[in-house]
RNA sequence: GGGAGAGUUCCCGAGCGGCCAAAGGGGGCAGACUGUAAAUCUGUUGUCAGUGACUUCGGUGGUUCGAAUCCGCCCUCUCCCA
């Protein structure tokens, strides 16, 4: 069980909330990805409530290869093994069927996977993904769908949508049945839909109607930011908007910079999730108020100021840009710590400017000072 | 004292007469990254002039049309024998 409840709105941009059986989240809300219960750069369960997290993100198809679901089982589920107390999604796999498209093999069944880890064959079905998400026990779990690369052909997208909306009902009666057989560690556990439909108006809006009607506890926009422009991602959700249930969550998956994340607000979105983060601290990419910096550039070196003066977070706070250079250059895993710390933490704040400025009927103006200065790079 | 081997561009290291400004790493300098097969990947890295020129392979003097590559001497280092 779930419930999304509408706060304040301001022209589409929505502030919420959203409760399910590990509490609530404020939205729009960003969720940290851990793909594989763990989130890259060494932080644990603890460090994602120190930088704000809200809902903590985790794939099915990764956890199903290592350590395979029914260890997460026996250990009482993504909460526990990971010691984290607070809403958990999984994503269905879905994704690494675009991901992973030079591997894998798709049917009107499911999906058959060359595993990465140790190449044996993994097949995958909607009933197996919702079955799987069910063991780790998550308090979202995602649809299986397939995610169409771009650019695809209509007609392609269109027989591969269709094939999409007939899993989702799979996925539902699947998790339907498991809730009511007694055996799932969280029976509280809601289902999100996903709309696919490649770069098609058309196409998005059909799907999108259809899938609206299985009244689902929330919706995803899928299938973005995989390739095509960022122009045609916003009119992409512009079109399917209108045909979300206003009065369930929205949730546009793998989205994104800080840029994409306030104009897809703008647009009525509620939930994002990306990579973006985690993986560009990695890579000595630090995102602040006034663009994003690449930490190990020379003009750094005896920068003795934090990553942004204006940001409250540990690293900021304790830290100058000259040491989290010296840390990358020298191949220290802190650095790797400090720098993810600092974005998520600057993804969260960010959030929660967002979701002040549409209290406050401040978010136009917030999306005119800020949307574009985030993108810069300095 | 005798013998053997080695010194290559910032570092390690290949090259052993022309196709060598010199492989490959590392390091440096940049760039990419959007439901994570990513602590990854890409570009660049002698100088100046943009299809060319110039300087460079311990030093120096030779051989040759042509040398990082062959020869003499010198310097430095390593190993072995006294």
């Amino acid at each position: 069980m779930s419930t999304f409840e509408l706060l304040k709105t301001e022209g589409r941009a929505r502030r919420g909330r959203f409760e399910c059986a590990h509490g609530c989240a404020e939205t729009p809300v960003f969720m940290n990805v851990g793909t594989q219960a763990a989130i890259k750069g060494g932080l644990s369960a603890f460090d994602l409530e120190q930088a704000g997290c809200q809902i903590e993100l985790s794939n099915t198809y990764h956890l199903h290869l290592r350590p395979g679901e029914e260890v997460v089982r026996s250990q009482g589920g993504l909460h526990a093994f990971m010691r984290w107390n607070r809403p958990v999604l999984t994503d269905s796999g879905g994704f690494q069927v675009f991901s992973l498209s030079s591997l894998r093999k798709i049917s009107e069944e499911g999906v058959t996977f060359a595993s990465y880890v140790d190449g044996r064959r993994i097949f995958m079905s909607p009933e197996d993904s919702v079955k799987i998400q069910s063991d780790l026990g998550s308090d979202i779990a995602m649809a299986f769908d397939e995610c169409v690369e771009n650019p695809s052909t209509h007609e392609y997208v269109r027989a591969s949508c269709a094939r999409t909306e007939r899993w989702l009902e799979r996925c539902r009666d699947e998790l339907a049945r498991l809730a009511g057989s007694g055996d799932a560690i969280n029976p509280n556990q809601v289902l999100f839909g996903i709309n696919q439909g490649g770069i098609f108006p058309d196409l998005r809006v059909e799907n999108m109607k259809r899938i609206a009607e299985l009244d689902l506890p929330g919706y995803a926009i899928g299938g973005l930011a995989v390739g095509e422009e960022t122009l045609i991602m916003y009119d992409i959700i512009e079109a399917v908007e209108p045909h979300m249930p206003p009065d369930r969550p929205r949730y546009l998956m793998g989205v994104g910079t800080p840029a994409n994340i306030i104009e897809a607000v703008y647009r009525g979105i509620d939930f994002f999730d990306c990579v973006m983060p985690s993986r560009n601290a990695r890579h000595g990419h630090l995102f602040t108020w006034d663009g994003c910096i690449n930490i190990m550039n020379a003009k750094y070196q005896r920068d003795g100021g934090p990553v942004d003066a204006g940001c409250a977070c540990h690293v900021c706070s304790n830290f100058s840009r000259a040491y989290l250079r010296h840390l990358f250059k020298a191949g220290e895993m802190l650095a790797h710590r400090l720098a993810v710390m600092h974005n998520l933490f600057f993804y969260n704040n960010l959030m929660a400017r967002i979701r002040g400025a549409i209290e406050d009927g401040g978010f136009g103006a917030f999306r005119e000072e800020h949307a574009e200065r985030l993108a810069r790079r300095i």
